[in-house]
DNA sequence: AGAATTATTCCTCTATAGTGGAATATAGCA
DNA sequence: TGCTATATTCCACTATAGAGGAATAATTCT
């Protein structure tokens, strides 16, 4: 989230991206239904587009909006060593790690869960539409119910399913059951 | 990806938004720096907002243009059996499993790689600016190599990078090594 | 119910987005 | 080098975004 939009810098991104394809401004022209003067205009900072013709050009790059504004801040490395990863212990049999930093702007964790023998982690969700998440079972069998449907995952299974709706964890299984979940809140590329 | 951009749709999220955070038309023209006037036809998909108009309402939602202009059409849950997976069997001693559904739209992959011990998986990337890479070590050692950086990564430990820059994987130790991915090649929020 | 206050839409006007064609710049070829 | 073709920017014009204030609608209070 910046505070202010850079047009100049969106002007090249979209020339840095037409020249990738390899197009002229006539051939984007044709493509996006946008006039040869726009673009130039565009590219060059000159004029601001309205979010209908920004949307028309991204989609003839095959870009996305968000891709066109977006402002690139974020660190390049950061590691987190296990004693250093923010551990939920619930008394009542489950364990989750949180794997993944905190970066500015980004809604996105990947984390590590553990359930004991006949523990339910209880009722997680909805998060907000479009928000997506993919779980990857480790090991032992997990009960996965979303918005009243039942999946069961073993060992090896993974699964997508969109955020935004109720879910619960539980192992029902004889042994402890771990699973690798990746949850972004993030926007989908438009 | 849509094809067409829906004005009065966006209106829509833009007056959602405002309602949920309880802000008056006045309110949001303060923050937002947009005319009430403005605001209002925006609201009703009467007008088409520039990209920095947009953007300043946006900020004072605080959302972003992504998310103001996101179309939803995600499936909502997709299961992936273990023998669904896509797997990548390298001869030289590791192989790639991807647990992660191709969604429309989505640049997004979770995986999950093992790594035989004294086995160089190779080289990757860099992947294009922007992009974000998250690894978490399930079992063994596995060393690293970020734009000729080392890091050594045991069971347990995880790491971000930027997925812009040259990364090697290889198991340095005597026993197998293996870790789950997940790549985020799309933007960040704005 | 009526009055006062607040919220939203309508209206007019100015600034600029967006177009099509002309002018200029650049690249490729003989 | 000069010529041709292609690419880009400039220019004048139309359409509409965006602002400020008035009119209308909705809500709150007595």
């Amino acid at each position: 989230m910046t505070e202010s939009l850079d047009i100049a810098e969106i002007g090249d991104r979209v020339r840095n991206l037409r020249l990738k394809r390899g197009f002229s401004l006539q051939d984007l022209s044709e493509r996006a239904t946008v006039s040869v003067s726009m673009l130039s205009a565009v590219e060059r900072g000159e004029k601001v587009a309205s979010i209908q013709v920004l949307h028309q050009i991204a989609t003839a790059l095959n870009s996305s909006i968000a891709r066109l504004v977006e402002d690139e801040s974020l660190p390049r490395v950061e590691v987190l060593r296990r004693d250093e990863q923010i551990v939920m212990d619930d008394r009542s049999g489950w364990q989750r790690r949180i794997l993944s930093p905190v970066l500015p702007g980004i809604e996105f964790e990947l984390m590590r869960t553990t359930i004991e023998p006949g523990v339910d982690a209880g009722e997680f969700g909805p998060h907000r539409p479009g928000s997506r998440e993919y779980l990857a079972v480790e090991q032992g069998v997990l009960t996965l119910i979303l918005d009243g449907i039942i999946f069961q995952l073993e060992a090896g299974d993974s699964i997508y399913y969109a955020g935004d709706s109720r879910h619960v964890y539980r192992n029902d299984g004889e042994s402890p059951c771990s699973y690798y979940l990746a949850m972004d809140l993030g926007s989908s590329s438009i």
